[in-house]
RNA sequence: GGGCCUGUAGCUCAGUCGGUAGAGCAGCGGCCUUUUAAGCCGUUUGUCGCGGGUUCGAGUCCCGCCGGGCCUACCA
């Protein structure tokens, strides 16, 4: 044949045949199928007759006959081809099919001489024509070898990875279904899914630094929101008493193996009620996310992504999670007193604190307020040991610009994180309600702007006029849905979770201008 | 942002002391009507990330740039 011809050259000549025979595989609209992969599988029923559609992941040809493993992306099911049964026609376009050709198949169920179960082929319909050469991995007994590994093209392709790697495909779609367990867990609550501003004139809620862009309409420069609490609050002034939104948010910062720009937060507020309230509605939330995606309340993660999970058994390089039980509920100073070794009055004004900041052995150049030694402490000593989810109750004011002030303590707030794998996965507060209050706690905030903390909240003149019209006491919680997925999936790099993770482009050499 | 590592065929990778690039899979041509990392025979494929430099000669040594990974710093 002809040497010249690249691999695609070649794909396009056996379309051009496939069209020669009278079958143009991309005029086929659709194919009815009976069964999933899966159902035939499962199900498996010798002698059933079945219609079949999938993507040809192998292929083995023997002469007159041939098997090819046909994947519909949740589970492959091997073929059996004869040209005894499908016929010259079926048999050259069996001969014209490459990986990653889809298919559809009619046949009846049957079990090879080696054992397995199988589709016996007779009508066969190309429905597609692959162009590329997929990095289509061989297996044997679960073993991949070849395959797709490169995790810059896993990332830019993300198609080949779901074709190629059932592990990655496993992991992103379990995350989808944590997102629609929680809407489908608010709704059953119910609370009412609401959308708020993306574009902003002030980026409040949190403290990071905003993307800007421009607004042609009003010739107006405007930020992308980094947070989504200050305009659900305002909902809840307005007698909406329960809402949550589930959307993205952008902060212009580093990225690392846990931090996009972009990413997904859930935050969801509730009238008339407080931190404690917000802790059961979090214990009841996982419970039903872990029901739903698991299929248990004991969740199995291990650190080796190649090994075999069965969910609530243990092994060594795992943990159970187990969110059938309460979570534990910590006292922040009290875990502090406990891990760290620093009592509590120690940390009653700075100049005691960064002495025991010292004595414990971190670095004091940067820290200026006692928030701040607090989190310190509780990052370094207390998270890595919150294993099984964990309540810390009780943050310092400076940290805590939105959350009620703890009547017995002024300089603690009514503010809750939940921890799981020495990770934070939630943080909730009872709102500030106290409109005066809510306004010197951003003026402090603008202080520590004027300072230098470019992070620091901005002062929020349309929130702090909602306030003023009246917000009733309200609960509220935001969980970072990324975190979440990483955390339950096992995943140690945010882009195992994200479809599209956003990449540094690559920079191409030839451009048409 | 800082430190360390890395980029070779469609995929997974090897390439020694600097001597002009290789294997397996995929592909192509044969044989084979229950194979399964099918097998057997034959065979094709490269901007060695990009650009400079040293050298008679660079995948290999040096410099710069680009992409990626890990650790670290900020955060969710």
């Amino acid at each position: 044949m002809n040497e010249e011809l690249s691999l695609r050259d070649i794909r396009l000549q056996k379309l051009a045949k496939m069209r020669e025979l009278g079958h143009d595989p991309y005029l086929v609209e659709r194919f009815e199928r009976s069964h999933s992969a899966k159902e035939m599988l499962e199900g498996f029923e010798e002698g059933k007759q079945i219609a079949f559609a999938g993507r040809v992941v192998s292929f083995r040809l023997m002469g007159k006959a041939g098997f090819a493993h046909i994947s519909d992306g949740e589970a492959k099911i091997q073929g059996y081809f004869r040209k005894d049964d499908l016929g010259e026609l079926g048999w050259d376009l069996y001969n014209l099919l490459d990986l990653g050709d889809h298919v559809g198949i009619t046949g009846y169920l049957f079990v090879t001489k080696t054992g397995e179960k199988s589709i016996h082929v007779q009508t066969l319909t190309p429905l597609n024509k692959s162009l590329q050469t997929l990095p289509l991995g061989k297996e044997k007994d679960g073993q991949v070898f070849y395959g797709l590994s490169d995790v810059d093209m896993r990332y830019r392709h993300r198609h080949l990875d779901l074709i190629c790697n059932a592990e990655a495909r496993k992991a992103l779609i379990q995350r989808m279904k944590m997102t629609s367990a929680v809407r489908r867990f608010m709704d059953s609550k119910g609370y009412l899914e609401v959308e708020t501003p993306m574009l902003q004139m002030e980026a409040g809620g949190a403290a990071a630094r905003p993307f800007l862009t421009h607004y042609n309409a009003y010739d107006l420069d405007v930020k992308l929101r980094i947070s989504l609490e200050l305009y659900l609050k305002r909902v809840i002034c307005g007698d909406i008493p329960k809402v949550y939104e589930i959307g993205r948010v952008f902060r212009n910062e580093g990225v690392s193996n846990r931090h996009s720009p972009e990413f997904t937060m859930f935050e969801f507020y509730e009238a008339y009620s407080n931190l404690e309230d917000m802790m059961a509605l979090v214990e009841e939330m996982f419970v039903h996310i872990a029901t739903e995606v698991f299929g248990t309340t004991q969740v199995h993660i291990s650190s080796d992504p190649n090994e075999e999970v069965t969910e609530g058994v243990a092994s060594e390089t795992g943990v159970v999670l187990d969110f059938g039980k309460p979570w534990k509920r910590l006292d922040l100073l009290t875990a502090i007193e406990d891990l760290a070794g620093v009592r509590r009055e120690e940390l009653a004004d700075l100049d005691s604190a960064r002495k025991a900041m010292e004595r414990v052995g971190l670095p004091i150049e940067k820290e200026n307020n006692l928030g701040g030694i607090i989190e310190k402490l509780l990052e370094k000593f207390v998270e890595p040991t919150l294993i099984q989810p964990t309540f810390l109750i009780g943050y310092p004011i400076e940290t805590s610009p939105l959350a009620k002030k703890d009547p017995s303590n002024p300089k603690m707030t009514r503010r809750f994180e939940g921890y799981v794998r020495g990770r934070e996965l939630c943080n909730a507060f009872s709102e500030i309600n106290d409109p005066i209050d809510q306004r010197e706690r951003f003026e402090q905030q603008v202080a520590e702007r004027a300072k230098g903390d470019d992070e620091a909240h901005p002062l929020d003149e349309e929130f702090l006029f909602a306030l003023e019209g009246g917000m009733p006491p309200c609960g509220g919680c935001g969980i970072g849905i990324d975190r979440m997925a990483m955390l339950l999936t096992g995943a140690d790099h945010i882009r195992e979770i994200l479809l599209f993770p956003t990449m540094r482009p690559v920079q191409t050499v030839q451009t048409e201008e």
